[in-house]
DNA sequence: TTAGATGCAAACGGTTTGCAGGGAA
DNA sequence: TTCCCTGCAAACCGTTTGCATCTAA
């Protein structure tokens, strides 16, 4: 059995996307897979002005209007996550699927710890079934600040 | 022991609210007291244009700028808390404190339900120790649909 | 008397929309 | 060739800010 190389796992995700596109008859155009690629690259989370930015230092010609576009899709798809922590301007995040987290921010300065909890899906299962509901999804965010020392 | 009305209960309400001002040295404006009752005679959430034209239709003279003003001293005097239910405007609610709670939300048309469940303290606690921080809130909340028959 | 609050309207900034031109199918 | 998609810029809309006026202290 051989180790996955980065490309490979990007060939993964581009499969998803290319499949996705296929089946709800859209276009595969360019500007979808270098949107793509360049938040694959992304580590932690990034908004839409950021992405704009870097794709413009990186000679991309690419409009807002088609980030914000793109991102639906990939939304929709389920390949990238959006969060809105308290702020008014959403925050994205690829979403790998292996590693299912939550978000702890830092009060002042925006800074993200993730975490993973078993017990927020035992506390989604008794939702579920208290008010025969099905969640498809959820958010659970925790902020605060360092422990002060006594 | 006499029953509490709810004049009694929005009287400590104002209390907490005059006693905030007082220590952090800000006016007791009529405008501010006539927002606070205005929210604590709304059930479940709302947002600032909703309580703006609340307040319109009874009358009162008040600007959104006020609103938001305000809406900020509540919130720092913990009688109202804040929601950014994925929506880029943020929605409200007064928060008595008697009842701690999360929110299930309908993707459909946005009904809430409010449940609690005392598992999320036991995820709050072993996250300060894991990562010594300290929590000062939290949200969470859950996104789906009712549970389809089969 | 005076510094903090208010109402109004303009500014701000993230997101959405309209439209002419371009390119995937 | 068709019509979906793109880039651009304007519109949109919740929130913030500037300022003249008012008022709680």
């Amino acid at each position: 059995m051989t180790k996955k190389t980065p490309e490979d796992a990007f060939e993964a995700v581009r499969k998803v996307f290319t499949e996705y596109l296929e089946k709800h008859g859209h276009r595969k155009t360019p500007e979808r897979f270098t949107i793509l690629k360049e938040i694959f690259a992304t580590e932690g989370h990034f908004d839409i002005e950021t992405l704009y930015i870097r794709m413009k230092n990186h000679k991309y010609r690419v409009s807002r209007a088609t980030l914000y576009n793109t991102i639906e899709l990939l939304l929709d798809c389920g390949l990238v996550t959006k969060h809105q922590f308290g702020t008014n301007y959403a925050q994205f995040e690829k979403s790998t699927k292996l590693r299912q987290h939550d978000h702890f921010i830092f009060n002042d300065n925006g800074d993200v710890i993730e975490f993973y909890d078993p017990r927020i899906e035992e506390i989604r299962t008794s939702l579920e079934k208290t008010y025969s509901v099905e969640v498809t999804n959820y958010s659970l965010t925790f902020y605060g600040h360092p422990r002060t020392k006594k």
